[in-house]
DNA sequence: GCGGTAGCCG
DNA sequence: CGGCTACCGC
């Protein structure tokens, strides 16, 4: 199964490149984020002529959060982050959508900093953490997908001295990312990818994907169930070289079948032995066991 | 020789379409109008690349009228009308080119009547009508071409009734027009096709192109020697089809090479007689003669 | 409807 | 730089 997230810039604006992307890459669940439309203006009809379903929580002008899906159906479980009922940004959707709870976020830019709005990125990371805790602890597969609007470490920034003073990569904020991989999420991307530089964000001005000065924001964190699962993680950033493209490449996961249990009427057939795990139809080999990142504390604090 | 009239509608937005048609008319000098930029936004590198050189006369956001070539130089003899040195609207552009004189125009909208854009439109039009006797006092081959903002009779609109109180078909404003054409002008595309429905003009809204429900405002004024040239006029509809396309559809006419006067010095070597025609080179068939529009009045005031 | 403008945001 | 919102003009 194939799982993606995209910050478009603006759904409608987007919409060519969107659809030409979904051709291409044909992913089977889709997180996206900064559609910039209220909900009335997601565009729906073209979205399901290509095949997919969706739900989405939209707002207009700003953020704006959706989940589609091109396998079964979605089954939306919250949107809008718990914690502050005051709190108008579409900023969180989540739902169930083929046997995993997934949760799409557009985490606050932040900047300037200090100010209000970082005040509010940090809080808004804050209730993120309350509500996750609670996710981790369901014990259910679960991912997180978004734009996190942080670049976990030095690593994910191309020039990392120029970014201490910025929202996206001030100390508080990099702590609250590892705050909340503390709680036993997999950043998919670094942990297939450890050494390796990739970004996700590339400034429209002064050239900035052709200089490759580039930014990692966009993150796929996995429960341990589902980090078990991981076979691929990549980033399609030959989308952000096509024409009126956006700010963001497209980010996405490989997960393998889960492995099946036992069912229980069954438990007499095979007394005390695990069941060979199960294998790609047809294939007769078994999914790539993924590289795990060697420790995850060292990883977000180098 | 090919020479057309084309209002843009924003000269950097429809650059692709401009240059497609360039391509694939290949007209050998054009009036643009409605460039809306300002001078140092005029596309000139694309327009150079596509083979033409160019005078522009640019202004923020709206008007901007300008010239191109690609049969030599082009000399400008006058930018702006006239007659008020407080008008600041670009509007009027004039140059020698291969032989014309070309006087670019996009004459005021004048829309609502009544009220002050109308009285400006009036009076912009006086100053017009003053300007060109000179022109056509001097006796010289010369061209008035652009969006005149009128349509001349009841067979150039689509719905004559309901357009009788604006300010595009205004009596006061045909009768204006009928007091240009009075100094001794044809209207190109008028002379060649006395009875057919011919627009330029077709609004963006409600599917105005598709109902053909469009207007002739943009038309090609010629002196009387150059009227005796004329071979060809048409209006390249289709372009208005296009995709992000004008509301404007391009008009050109096609001239024939003016008859050779007799070298002074050849007097003594045809005696008494009238050299033949100048054909077109190799053909050995003259220039079709043009169908002349059988009373100039009785056309305009049906 | 579709050019253009400005300001806001990232 | 390029989404968005608005407005203006035709």
């Amino acid at each position: 199964m194939k799982i993606a997230t995209y910050n478009v810039n603006g759904v409608n604006g987007r919409l060519p490149v969107l659809l030409r992307w979904l051709a291409e890459a044909a992913p089977d669940i889709v997180c996206l984020q900064e559609l910039k439309a209220p909900d009335e203006r997601f565009p729906i009809d073209a979205i399901r002529a290509a095949g997919y379903d969706a739900i989405w929580h939209g707002q207009k002008s700003w953020n704006g959060v959706a989940i589609l899906s091109r396998v079964g159906s979605i089954q939306e479980t919250r949107r809008g982050l718990p914690g502050d009922p005051d709190d108008s940004h579409s900023r969180y959707i989540e739902a169930a959508v083929n046997g995993l709870l997934i949760g799409g976020l557009y985490l606050p830019n932040g900047n300037p900093r200090p100010g209000p709005k970082f005040d509010y990125k940090l809080r808004w990371f804050d209730r993120l953490i309350d509500h996750t805790a609670g996710l981790m602890a369901s014990g259910l597969p679960v991912m997180l997908a978004g734009d996190f609007n942080v670049m976990p470490t030095e690593r994910d920034v191309y020039k990392p001295e120029r970014w201490t003073d910025d929202a996206l990569f001030a100390p508080e904020v990099r702590a609250a990312y590892v705050r909340l991989l503390d709680q036993g999420w997999t950043d998919a991307l670094r942990s297939l990818h450890p050494d390796e530089t990739i970004y996700t964000f590339w400034d429209y001005f002064r050239n900035a994907f052709a200089r490759d000065a580039g930014l990692r924001i966009d993150h796929l964190l996995l429960s341990p169930t589902l980090s078990e699962r991981l076979v691929r993680a990549e980033v399609d950033s030959h989308v952000r070289g096509w024409e009126k493209t956006s700010d963001h490449a497209p980010v996405w996961i490989e997960l393998a079948e889960p492995r099946r249990r036992r069912p229980v009427r069954q438990v007499e057939e095979t007394k005390n032995g695990r069941t060979a795990p199960r294998t790609e139809a047809g294939t007769g080999t078994a999914p790539a066991r993924p590289r795990r990142a060697r420790g995850r504390r060292s990883e977000q604090q180098p």
